[in-house]
DNA sequence: CCTACCGATCGGTAGG
DNA sequence: CCTACCGATCGGTAGG
């Protein structure tokens, strides 16, 4: 079969690449349906606005970051191990869906007030979870007494987030190296 | 005078301001003419197109970094020194320029490739100064003799570059404190 | 998923 | 800087 049906899912997975590439407001509902292979108006049998779409990535870029700290809660080691796999697992999420990361994190304030601001609960939820595991680190010792567990979990998630913007798969670093990288920068300026 | 005309320089900087906000293909050249308080067809007594205004806003953005860096480079302590220069006139760039500075981060990749080829070099030539400052710390013993230059420019930018996304002026932090934060940050994973 | 279409808005121009 | 306008494109709908 040279050509099915495309699904929803295949709608929003182009959405979000397109999205990432190109901005929300730079791709019309006709560019993505001739990326698909059909006409613009046909894509609202799949969806009933554009927004929808915006929404659903967005949504989804949330939920893969939250769920992605909640396995490295579970893991229950010492604060430094939590945090690398915080780390770990942020790196993950960015080079395993990277169209979605970029439209979470770039075309997010597109949506309107009442989606825009449950995603901003999300990431402070989501960055609560780094603050948290950098105070445990404090009170057990093995960061230094002074951190501030606000400023260095914003710092790491900075660099955390970057890596969209820079990071080549086929480069020299694979995701080991730049996982370890930046936990090694993460622990040295929390020592 | 309650109003008078506007000039080009207006233009320019109420574009880069609505580019950071919404988006240059979010903001209509009526979007732009309503908040100059003219129609959008009066723009173009102005400017030759609205493309026109993104690529000015964007290179402001890119000569405001290299002027910072080169003043920075003109201060010739140390290279600890010169990088806490660097990071302090980057601070500076973004805190006193938010929305060319937004626009540049977020809004050059919607140029035609020639302008954003020409953006990713000044880019890279900003971020060889950091890399440079960083190697030359490593021969003169001041960073410790396997820190990764490359890397740690990246990694210093991704902290000074997400400051438009989070940091707020009225926040607890002024901007010497935010400076030495990242500092202290970078010259610790440095060491 | 297509045909055929809607009103609204887009960037931009001519002429004053 | 406005009036008056251009062709193109926008998100979206009705009906099949």
């Amino acid at each position: 079969m040279v050509s099915t049906r495309n699904t929803r899912a295949d709608v929003v997975a182009t959405a979000g690449r397109m999205f990432a590439e190109k901005g929300y407001h730079g791709t019309s509902m006709r560019d993505l349906g001739r990326e698909l292979g059909l006409l613009g108006s046909s894509l609202y049998s799949h969806i009933d606005s554009k927004e929808d779409l915006l929404v659903e990535v967005v949504d989804e870029g949330a939920r893969l970051f939250l769920e992605s700290a909640q396995r490295a809660m579970e893991s229950s080691g010492t604060a430094s191990e939590q945090l690398r796999a915080l780390i770990g697992g942020h790196v993950e999420v960015v080079l395993d869906h990277q169209d979605v990361v970029r439209t979470y994190l770039n075309e997010a304030r597109m949506l309107d007030d009442d989606h825009r601001s449950r995603v901003v609960e999300s990431r402070d939820l989501y960055e609560g979870v780094f603050r948290d595991v950098i105070s445990r680190g404090i009170s057990t010792g093995e960061f230094k007494r002074d951190a501030d567990p606000k400023i260095s979990a914003i710092f790491i998630l900075s660099i955390l987030n970057a890596l969209e913007r820079w990071y080549r798969p086929e480069g020299e670093l694979d995701r080991n190296a730049v996982t370890e990288a930046i936990y090694e920068s993460a622990v040295a300026s929390l020592s």
